[in-house]
DNA sequence: CGTTAGCTTGAAATCTGTCAATGATTGTGG
DNA sequence: CCACAATCATTGACAGATTTCAAGCTAACG
């Protein structure tokens, strides 16, 4: 059983990762397809701020990333396509990090007043937003365990592993497949290494036979292999786990 | 100017961290008060699991426990006075990390139930609830720029002005000062590093003059010049900051 | 007064970073 | 379509911060 298997549902892709909450029905769908979303594209390597409207990532990746006064900076989250970029509209807290785009982006926003209302009339929305918070935030603490607790070669395996998920649950990986376009020196910048060592770490899962790579293109040869050396489980990045002893694994 | 006095409030002293957002009143704060709140004692070294109730830590020290599968478990977040234990109850995702006490320590806690109709008859106070959220995901974040930028010296000293302004902000701060009742090794399993690097870390700081300690009892000699090695600044740590370009440090 | 947990110290091992140079790839303008 | 530039990947040698191991020390506590 495919626990992060496609779900058909009632509205555009870029809704799926809040649809997979499971909170949501049509009603909640058609409602967020027809909200009055702006586009807005963000070149490469280029920040955006959304303030306080609710923006959620089309296509591309990009990180959060937190600045600090002594010229510090870190990516603390990455932002996959049907992440919300900012939870500055739900929280009204400012001091928060500010997205970069990795890759050249495609945005979807809509103003926060707007966003209320929705909100005010469909309550499921709100739920679904808190639960991708939730995930969100539980994703920065298993960043924090692998920065922590991990070697490079298991923190970069987890890594791997959780970007996998992370697209299937949209609809992105193709036979363990993806397209993967960040640079070795911007995975190492999220796991705090620096971009000589990602690469000797990558030819170490090379050449253990788990990974290979063809330009931007990563396959995961053996995902299981990988889970298990990266002590990877996908409670974390899960919506809503109702049943806490069910299986952990995908079949 | 001092940030983080304490202000005046109508109402315990364990409501100072939500009083402290800016967003209740008096009436939001009597409301508080009287919400019918359970004691819990924890022994030191045990765990809890406030489950869906909101639950505010009122005395002791305790960590955010993570526990993966692989055997793997770290620390993700402090939690001292003032501070929700868990946010479960607003996000409704059961998949996260577990309250551990560092020391004794004394819990209030309400049931979601509860919590769910004193939100609709003062909304102020969800506010506040999501403001401290953003906070808490805020420091997790600011964790992760530690362990990922700072050296065990800077990382330690970090942790220190972090945790001084925090006790400051609920009053428990004495001419910089305050009762500091966490092992070497509980400060190493946050922080990432041995226990006993944290002791000659410690070591060090005492060497140049910027702490003193006496017992669980600890000082701040020199805080500017500890935030100024630390690189710290209490942006992170503060709700809805207006106005970000405003003075970034205590005077 | 013994026991236990926590603190301190030293020496050796190791992972990871830095530096510096060389290939490979990609994109762009002529 | 090619040549050039720029970015990115790769490699080797070396240095350094931090961990681990092991042992003694201290202090609190029953």
């Amino acid at each position: 059983m495919d626990h992060a298997r496609v779900v058909s549902e009632p509205g555009p892709a870029i809704f799926r990762r809040l649809w997979g909450t499971g909170l949501l029905d049509a009603g909640d769908m058609h409602a967020l397809a027809h909200l009055g979303w702006e586009r807005r594209e963000v070149k490469a390597r280029n920040p955006f701020d959304p303030g306080e409207n609710l923006c959620i990532l089309s296509s591309g990746f990009g990180f959060r990333q937190r600045n600090t006064a002594g010229g510090v900076h870190s990516f603390v989250s990455l932002i996959v396509p049907g992440d919300i970029c900012s939870y500055v509209f739900v929280t009204g807290n400012a001091s928060q990090p500010v997205f970069s785009a990795a890759t050249p982006c495609m945005l979807m926003q809509a103003p926060l007043q707007t966003v209320s209302l929705l909100c005010e009339k469909h309550p499921n929305i709100l739920a679904a937003i808190l639960s991708n918070l939730a995930v969100d935030k539980s994703t920065t603490e298993e960043l924090v365990t692998s920065l922590g607790c991990r070697t490079a070669l298991e923190r970069v395996a987890h890594f791997l592993c959780e970007v996998e998920f992370r697209l299937r649950r949209m609809g992105l990986v193709d036979n363990m497949q993806f397209q993967f376009q960040l640079t070795q020196a911007e995975i190492g910048e999220y796991l705090a290494l620096s971009a000589v060592h990602v690469n000797r770490t990558l030819q170490e899962l090379r050449r253990r036979e788990l990974i290979r790579t063809q330009g931007a293109r990563i396959s995961l040869l053996d995902r299981d292999e990988l889970q298990k050396l990266a002590g990877f489980s996908l409670d974390y990045l899960q919506d809503r786990v109702q049943h806490r002893a069910a299986a952990r694994f995908d079949a």
